[in-house]
DNA sequence: TCTGGGGTCCTAGGACCC
DNA sequence: TCTGGGGTCCTAGGACCC
């Protein structure tokens, strides 16, 4: 049995705990570079305002509707789910954070009243962090975040489901004539692993209902669709094949990419730009203890605007499995070099380090390594130690490699990003103040 | 006339997720 | 003027092995 915590409209909801005038009004949070809606409040979904519309597409918005719309505030965001997610933990004895804002709970030998129990967390989540979720029970991860997807279609439009599914929803108690009036009543895309490809397929095949689809016969999606859809299929019936995962892995790739504020076609800019990608992916990278053997480094024009297109990308080797900032930022700035053509309007551009082993089974090199030549080695990863230390007590980008350009908000290749929120929990000079 | 069978590893591309 | 960022898994096909 699982159980699957998930906050309401997040990042939104993040921002109203901070200014409550936001609340009952339309609100987005926008990507990075402002450049499109990925958070919307109830409100502005019943503007109409779909998920990813381009700014520009909405901002008229903001004159006739009294759109709010916020450049994201990842540090925020990533401090309230820290809160969120201990207080989700209560629920049962196994945790997986499956994303920012959602995470499944394993119920397990879970006694007493199950509905009594998630609602009292659901209700100490609201008061304690300030987000308000739904949570969804049901006997697999699939189900479960189905009965969350009800939870929270019932409590946004009521009528459309029972109103005893709302905010919390237990499909694995629903008399079996209830859960299927459901399942009909739910449109197949709406699936957790049926996506916009997979949902016109079905839809083609006459598949339009969970309920279509949970009766299909798993060896029949397998041969058209794959495994991946039949597990899905599976778990729709009740089987459960997809096992929570309390303990992940380290990443097996790590990314740094971005936008740019505007185009860029000077070779420079680019240099700096994924020379400083690169020190980022290393941070990461040395947080979870592994090393990189190659990193790929990328770049393209927009897809959006007319011109000339190009996209270009280069996997460079490295000389032995490094976690360090300057060879990192080194190697991105030589993939960047060599894949530079002049005359394109670029317009992103990014760095992944791929191909990751454990920093601690680093493989030596046979009979070229002496003590002696091991020394500066030393000193390096000391180097990088402290580099991080001081980043994170002064802030990101304190210290970094002197080719990624002076750092601060005038730099030609930076983000737009005009309506950001202040840190409120995670800088002291932010902290809002509480007067008598 | 006519040329095996079984296996692994790697990569690129496609699909999905939030 | 203007369209995000960071991941995962699966599959097919090719190279290579004995």
């Amino acid at each position: 049995m699982y159980a699957l915590v998930d906050g309401n409209n997040f990042y939104v909801s993040c921002e109203r705990v901070f200014r409550p005038s936001l609340n009952g009004r339309p609100v987005v949070v926008l990507s990075n570079n402002d450049g499109c809606a990925i958070a919307r409040s109830n409100e502005a979904k019943d503007l109409g305002i779909k998920m990813a519309a381009p700014w520009f597409g909405i901002k008229h918005l903001e004159q006739e509707a009294g759109l709010v719309a916020l450049s994201a505030n990842f540090t925020l965001y990533g401090d309230m789910s820290d809160r969120m997610m201990s207080l989700a933990a209560g629920l049962g004895p196994t945790q997986e954070i499956y994303s920012i804002d959602e995470s499944f709970i394993g119920l397990q030998g879970v006694r007493g009243d199950l509905m009594k129990r998630a609602r009292t967390v659901r209700e100490r989540i609201l008061q304690w962090v300030g987000i308000p979720c739904c949570i969804g029970i049901a006997q697999t991860k699939t189900l479960a975040k189905l009965a969350n997807h009800i939870a929270k279609t019932a409590e946004r439009k009521p009528g459309s489901y029972p109103s005893e599914l709302t905010q919390v929803c237990n499909l694995a108690t629903l008399p079996a004539q209830d859960l299927e009036d459901v399942l009909r009543a739910t449109e197949v895309g709406a699936v957790w692993g049926v996506g916009p490809r997979i949902d016109k397929q079905l839809q083609e095949e006459g598949v339009r209902t969970v309920l279509d689809l949970a009766r299909l016969d798993p060896a029949t999606i397998r041969r058209r669709w794959g495994v991946t859809l039949e597990r899905t299929v599976r778990e729709l019936q009740g089987q459960a094949c997809i096992e929570l995962d309390d303990a992940p892995g380290p990443k097996q790739q790590i990314a740094c990419t971005r936008s740019f504020g505007k185009p860029m076609h000077e070779l420079a800019p680019l240099i700096e730009a994924v020379s400083e990608f690169a020190g980022r992916a290393a941070e990461k990278l040395r947080s979870q203890k592994s090393l990189a053997t190659e990193l790929l480094v990328f770049m393209h024009t927009s897809p959006y605007r007319p011109g000339p297109q190009l996209s270009r990308s280069v996997v460079v080797p490295l000389r032995r499995p490094t976690d360090d900032t300057l060879a990192l930022a080194q190697a991105a700035a030589d993939g960047m070099r060599y894949m530079y053509v002049p005359g394109y309007r670029f317009i992103k551009a990014g760095v992944i380090l791929v191909d990751l082993q454990s920093a601690d089974v680093l493989q030596r090199e046979l009979d070229l390594e002496t003590p002696a030549e091991d020394e500066p080695k030393r000193n390096r990863s000391q180097l990088m130690g402290a580099m991080d230390a001081i980043n994170g007590r002064y802030g990101k980008g304190t210290v970094h490699a002197a080719s990624t350009g002076k750092v601060g908000p005038k730099r030609v290749w930076g983000m737009k990003q005009e309506r950001r929120t202040p840190q409120y929990t995670t800088r002291l000079e932010d902290v809002p103040v509480a007067r008598a």
